[in-house]
DNA sequence: CGCCATTGACTACGAATGTAGTCTATGGCT
DNA sequence: AGCCATAGACTACATTCGTAGTCAATGGCG
């Protein structure tokens, strides 16, 4: 199941604040300059794709998420580095690295993953 | 300027051998079953994104890279970076680790590359 | 020298995506 | 009680992608 970036936009909304309504969805997307018609369209194939729940509350409905955002970022990353690495993850951080989208403070934490990395094998 | 998945496959091919021709960069693509008019359809939409340079040779034309592979990645880890970790870096290798996508050889690199990363700032 | 295989050019076409618009029911306000 | 705003349902439509198919030219082989 793939949720493509406009989707994703809302996704991000839902996952912060489960039970929220279209309208509300739509009014805390600010990343993009969408109509209502155009967030109702994501949700509905959202909830087609079994990414979403609609939780009827009266005459409207309420998106629960069906996929937790861990999941789903894990199988987004899983599809990128097979894509583009070959399933291999030590030559994406190296580009991360050459591309200094690397703060400092990622590179302490980095640090500090590769120790607990290293003492959990 | 976008490459899609199965462009990328063609792509690989051309990074791999500058200078092929359709018929061959169709027989080097293994990933795939594809029929040659797919891998020709794919070469001239790559041709027309400019990805490709198409160099008349006869009665065919030989194919060679007008992005750099690592140029690509680059663009590539970018956009997924931003639009899964908001730019971020850490939380996306946080994400591989716990996808166990890394290797002990990974690991290993993943050291040697924090060191190095470490020394240089 | 003629036919066939191969080449590029162009066309096809369904699914997914981004981005809405129209239509219909209805609950709430006046 | 009636009207309007709003909700969801359904429709639209251009683009990109994946995956080919058709057509016309032509170079090489028999």
């Amino acid at each position: 199941m793939r949720i493509s970036d406009a989707e994703l936009s809302v996704m991000d909304v839902i996952w912060r604040e489960p039970g929220l309504g279209a309208a509300e969805i739509a009014s805390r997307i600010t990343d993009h300059d969408w109509s209502d018609k155009t967030v109702k369209t994501l949700l509905a194939r959202l909830v087609e794709k079994g990414a979403l729940r609609a939780e009827p509350d009266g005459r409207r409905y309420r998106y629960h998420p069906l996929v937790a955002q861990a999941e789903h970022k894990q199988s987004a990353v899983s599809r990128f580095v097979d894509n583009l690495f070959g399933g291999r993850a030590a030559p994406l951080v190296a580009h991360l690295a050459e591309a200094r989208d690397l703060t400092d403070d990622d590179i302490d934490e980095l640090e500090e993953l590769v120790r607990r990395l290293k003492d959990d094998r």
